[in-house]
DNA sequence: GGATCCCGCCGAATGTCGTACGGCGTAACG
DNA sequence: CGTTACGCCGTACGACATTCGGCGGGATCC
């Protein structure tokens, strides 16, 4: 899987404004527009680009409250994990969850609208799986994602002309 | 901040796939593309969508280890922390960061091509900062993200006609 | 070393889309 | 019961996405 400049240049501009006009892209990597919706659609299908999201702000839809929930499954056999894992993905409250190593097993993101929610998700909701041994909050009072991944490995292929 | 139903549902399409074009929005959400268009507009100046990106697989560009590095800063003073946040926020190889409660200040997500990334991010970049006194590693086998973020409040409002 | 193949880039044409604007119906208010 | 205001809709125009054929440079093979 390697990728050239240019599609490095449009991952990063696609990941800043996934609404950028085509032309736009074109123009700002130096290339036609048929090139970079060539390139673009190559991405999407080599699963480099597996989507695009709009962002929403979690104050401004009500839930501006946010912690973290590690979890400890017992016992930790991939059924259980795999069943616990597709049970809390999907419930409203939870906006990501990581599958961790270490003394626990998961690590729920959740956002509520104020900190009864955070207790009310872990005693109401955590409490219904029999899987679940330990339980651990930690609030988060912020969350920075960087604005966007560049890719590690880069070695520069140069099939056809780089006009 | 009162959000109806066609708002949510212009957020439920928009999250999913950012991409839609105003005419498919406007027929899945049974409104004309004019009325979905000016809904969409205020959404943004609103502040409720802060933006539109393209999602990267880690795998497919190179960096398929993650790890969650669980920092604690002293002292826990709002410059330290607000420095630390800013510097760590553009490391290459941090991917989200959360301001944490609790035993540790930050707790840092990372993503490197192996688990070298992880070793070599804890003692080379961390150990560049004085002001962290204590540092917890913890491999994420797995990233899950919600579908889409639901809004919590909802008081119906009922402004203009509702065909 | 020269001819050939291959692959990616480009430019133009077409159908679709985003966007702004004016009018209207409904609901709320006095 | 008249008035106001707000949001929705339809239309028109400019911009855009997308496709297709052709071209040029690099690599390969003889």
């Amino acid at each position: 899987m390697d990728l050239d400049a240019l599609d490095r240049a449009l991952l990063r501009e696609l990941q800043t404004d996934a609404r950028r006009t085509n032309r736009d892209l074109a123009a700002s990597t130096g290339v036609s527009p048929s090139t970079s919706l060539e390139r673009v659609r190559l991405l999407r299908e080599r699963g480099v680009i597996t989507g695009y999201h709009a962002a929403v702000d979690l104050e401004a839809v009500g839930r501006p409250v946010q912690a973290l929930i590690s979890v400890r499954i017992r016992p930790p056999a991939r059924p259980v994990i795999e069943g616990f894992r597709e049970w809390a993905a999907q419930l409203p409250e939870v906006i990501g969850l990581f599958v961790t190593s270490g003394a626990h097993d998961f690590l729920i993101h959740i956002a509520v609208p104020d900190v009864n929610g955070v207790y009310a998700f872990v005693i109401d909701r955590l409490t219904e799986r029999r899987e679940v041994a330990d339980v651990q909050t930690t609030l988060a009072y912020e969350h920075v994602r960087s604005r966007h991944v560049e890719p590690a490995a880069e070695r520069p292929r140069d099939r056809g002309r780089t006009r």
